[in-house]
DNA sequence: GACATTAGTACGAGTCTCGTACTTAATAGT
DNA sequence: ACTATTAAGTACGAGACTCGTACTAATGTC
């Protein structure tokens, strides 16, 4: 998906880019199936398969025998020696992921807090125990939640976060150094991390929507982020959806997150909010089992979730939306309600219903998804793998 | 923007690509400046440009003499040689396009009817008179008002045309000869155009909005149709916005099109339908001139415009909005209460509300996109241009 | 008319992919 | 146990392409 750089060194990062995708998407493969799925000539993924290996990027396995001819030997990607960093700054809580060139979580970590102090030492940390001397981190983006522009450099606007952002730059700056942090939007992230890693994995086109006290989307179009002109498609929260009477935080009447965010949910539910979304969302699952008011009242919520999801569908088209934040929790309790209209607004026969999922990354969604995207360079083709 | 085949020959398709998106970018321009902005070296544009004139694809322009220095001799696109076929088929009228490779509409006709036979009529006649034996024609594309899916193959619902499907293709077929038909939304290509050489020249990220009886958007992101998992995205007509209360065709309530559609509009005017959309929007504009009640309709309809397209533009972030379809003529007594509402809904001040324009392709606007894309395999640098 | 300046080309070096022929390592059959 | 068969991987030379350098060509400037 990239335009070669036009010397036959440009031809050999793309067609070694080719190989690493098929290795992520085949799993473990010898040399003749790369061949055969690249369309690259056996010869040809022989040397670039070698070079991989001597950058550390790829080890052979033991052979697998039981046909007739000579067995082949597979390769598989190898972890240790490249890894990214994906971090998370959010209102009240900081996550840290550092993903290998494998597509296995090396390190996992968050905690309260949301401060770029809190930042700084969660990534600190997570890089000096799981990053060693022998490996080399290709790359670092920072999920927020707000828009970036489509730079992946500046943030615009971030009302919801107490900090400045030459400060968070700077700070992380010299944490990864010569290496720039990307930062981007914690929606588009998670978007990215569940249609590689959870719930949509294999889906190219998905739809991931975020529920806390704001209502935000990630879009997967093609197995890419879809950014818009500015960076900031996606903003779905202020869209006039849902009961067009409910007042929303930002003033104006009719917002969805007026209708589902999570004070709406709480209010339809008549409960009360706990530390943090999660919990929250987890009391009010529990609550239901017994308590039929407040099954109604997530009726009425995920009549509304629906009703949206059924307008971002006929725009978009996914093959799966993934609800995380305070949805997750609630599971069917939401999605059943949100399935039916969605299937009431479908507009013909032929089209059909997106398939609608929790998120299975839970809090480290956007930090995973962060630390998969800068990963996109290496399996463009773009950047080269040195030891 | 597309990865080579793998071989040195896919390399020099690549960048044979890359040369004539830079002719059609720049326009006529000289080996020099075309190496500066392919990135290639000089020799390397040479030889490129010496394959394409031998071709037929570019010709030696007069050179521009004035500063120092030994004066470049500009090459630019030429049309003669290599042309496509753009088609719609529509309700109550066929349209053809014939485009060439220098981005000039060869000839361009449409003409009332919905039938088979009046669209190969018109686009044999097309051929006939546009396309000589020293030409190629390099693609072809239909475009009609319907689900296509994502393979440009196969029309999954149209239910408002009057014609079954093998019998099209078979039909067509024998027009063009040893090359498949693509077809498409048509929405989907007067988008494209629109973004090629109409309102929206030059922006990456536009929303184009056809309104009929029915109402469909295409949508352009980094200057490529944004297709969905099934190839369904743009299908906006029956999303719910609007007056919730109003019945829509399909039977339900409080689908957009319920609200802003060509009859919707009408009601809201008091008036009836002539015998096209357009010219029903014509005499609606006329009348507007002078009654206030017809300009306080469309002022209603123009708000309903508006709630629709922000929540498109809140989704999707585009730089232009394109309004075409019984819109056109309307122009500014639909788009000024849209914009209004728009900048009511703008979620941030750092959001820029898009740019709301009518089309300026009108009635050809589908066919010249659906032209168009048949281009699009050349100049992504996928298929060769051989004599 | 000499010089400076810029455009375009010729040419050789380097890189890469590819097909063919060959080697290697296993199973199947006798 | 030995041979035939089958399939994986590699060596090698041919071919295609891009690139940098050196060179030629064409124009304006002094």
């Amino acid at each position: 998906m990239q335009r070669p750089t036009g010397s036959t060194e440009g031809l050999r990062r793309s067609n070694t880019g080719a190989v690493l995708r098929a290795l992520r998407r085949l799993g473990p493969s010898t040399r003749v199936e790369l061949a055969k799925d690249t369309g690259l000539a056996k010869a040809t993924v022989g040397v670039i398969v070698a070079d991989l290996e001597a950058a550390g990027a790829v080890a052979e396995e033991g052979s697998r025998p039981g046909v007739r001819g000579r067995p082949g030997r597979p390769v598989a990607l190898r972890g240790e020696r490249f890894v990214t960093l994906g971090l998370e700054l959010n209102v009240d809580y900081v996550s840290a992921v550092v993903l290998d060139l494998a597509g296995d979580v090396v390190s996992s970590s968050s905690r309260p807090g949301g401060t770029t102090a809190d930042l700084r030492e969660l990534a600190g940390t997570a890089l000096a125990e799981h990053v060693g001397t022998d490996s080399t981190l290709v790359g670092a983006m920072l999920a927020v939640p707000g828009l970036v522009r489509g730079d992946n450099r500046t943030v615009a606007w971030a009302p919801n976060l107490h900090v400045t952002w030459p400060d968070v730059a700077d700070t992380l700056g010299s944490l990864v150094p010569g290496r720039r942090i990307e930062v981007s939007n914690d929606a588009n992230c998670a978007a990215y991390a569940e249609s590689h890693h959870g719930a949509a994995t294999g889906a190219a086109h998905a739809l991931y929507l975020t529920g806390t006290v704001g209502i935000g989307a990630g879009i997967v179009q093609d197995g890419e982020v879809m950014r818009g002109g500015a960076g900031f498609a996606g903003e779905v929260g202020h869209m006039p959806v849902g009961d067009s009477t409910a007042l929303c935080g930002c003033g104006r009447r009719g917002c969805w997150e007026a209708s589902i965010g999570l004070h709406a949910m709480l209010a339809a539910v008549a409960m009360t909010e706990l530390d943090t979304p999660l919990r929250t969302a987890e009391a009010v699952a529990a609550r239901a089992l017994t308590d039929a008011g407040v099954r109604s009242g997530l009726e009425r919520v995920g009549r509304d979730v629906g009703l949206g999801i059924a307008m971002l569908s006929s725009v978009l088209d996914p093959e799966v939306v993934v609800l995380g934040g305070y949805f997750a929790p609630l599971g069917d309790l939401v999605l059943e309600p949100a399935r039916r209209t969605l299937d009431e607004r479908l507009a013909s026969a032929v089209q059909v219903r997106p398939d609608l999922r929790t998120s299975t990354l839970g809090i480290q969604a956007a930090a995973l998804g962060a630390a998969e995207q800068s990963f996109g360079p290496v399996f463009a083709g773009e950047r080269e793998l040195t030891a």
